[in-house]
DNA sequence: ATCGGCTTCGC
DNA sequence: CGAAGCCGA
């Protein structure tokens, strides 16, 4: 176990049943933390002279392998005391960007989970270590629930008429909606494999509810992009935003794309680096009125789901 | 079994 | 302040 501080059936309710809603779950996962204090140095059992050893072998690139190299980096991580004491004021302003671009090095190892929950415990503020126990909660939803990959957790969900339209799930992919903040993220992913995650929670919600496109088609698109694409969160929080999943957004709420705009990117300059000529016109214009299509969404989501 | 409570909001 | 329902104890 290397990859989580509590694994699969570690963190679940008193019964032995799975947590399905993340705040009992969080809870839960303090409470583990607190009595089995899972940081505890345990070097002394660490066989560190009994690996095999042999001189090194030829081994192939990278590019013997079949891979083409990307110009694409990965950003640097920032676990910094400052940055985590300042998490939970600033990592919704994706201008700022005060988030700490772990992503990617959770996700293939290139960081100890354990020393991040250490750096995320030596502070005050736990907002940070509240999105790493979201990571657990999604991963342990994954192992209990594995149909949810493709499978609505609600099954109902399922049941709904998303209307797929080829060219306008182009647009979305392109950063074309002529929505600003939603192109703007579309634009940074296709750009560096990277979305702010407050835009993230933006463009799915458009995705699946200004659009009515299938929420699969969005996390195949992500899974495509991410640098930090892990199978767990993708699918957990593409089914929170369809509002189909474990402890999901209701479905009425529809994320207004223009009022996110007003609350996380008053100054627009986010907007304006990824979308430079969203004030000329040579922008396009918008491939939806807003709210015709919330309209259309309460409908289609209501007569589907009763 | 009842009941408090539920990530990220829009109007 | 509305909206849908159901999880968890």
């Amino acid at each position: 176990k290397d990859q989580v501080i509590f694994e699969k059936s570690e963190v679940v309710k008193d019964d032995g049943d799975p947590y399905v809603v993340y705040t009992p779950y969080m809870k839960k996962w303090k409470e583990h933390f607190k009595t089995e204090n899972p940081l505890k140095d345990k070097k002394e059992n660490f066989q560190g002279n009994n690996f095999y050893k042999q001189k090194d072998l030829p081994f192939l690139s990278l590019k013997d392998m079949g891979f083409k190299e990307s110009d694409i980096k990965v950003p640097d991580y920032d676990v910094s005391s400052s940055l985590i004491q300042d998490y939970e004021k600033t990592r919704n302003f994706p201008d700022k960007d005060g988030t700490s671009h772990l992503g990617p090095h959770l996700r293939f190892g290139t960081v100890s989970i354990r020393d991040m929950v250490r750096k995320a415990k030596a502070e005050e503020n736990e907002t940070f270590l509240n999105e790493l126990i979201w990571r657990e909660f999604f991963m342990q939803i994954l192992w209990h629930f594995p149909r949810t990959t493709n499978e609505a957790f609600k099954k109902k969900y399922d049941r709904i008429p998303w209307r797929n339209k080829e060219e306008e799930f182009e647009k979305w992919k392109n950063g074309q909606t002529g929505y600003a903040l939603v192109d703007a993220g579309m634009r940074q992913l296709n750009a560096t494999g990277y979305m702010h995650n407050r835009v993230r929670m933006l463009v799915a919600s458009f995705l699946c509810k200004h659009l009515l496109i299938d929420w699969r088609w969005g996390e195949a698109y992500f899974a495509e992009k991410l640098l930090d694409y892990e199978l767990s969160s993708n699918v957990g929080n593409w089914q929170w935003a369809a509002g189909s999943g474990v402890d999901a957004a209701p479905y009425f709420r529809i994320f207004n794309p223009m009022t996110q705009i007003d609350k996380f990117d008053k100054d627009r300059k986010y907007i304006k680096q990824w979308v430079p000529e969203v004030d000329t016109n040579d922008y396009v214009s918008k491939m939806v009125d807003h709210k015709e299509a919330r309209e259309r969404c309460l409908e289609t989501y209501k007569s589907a789901l009763s």
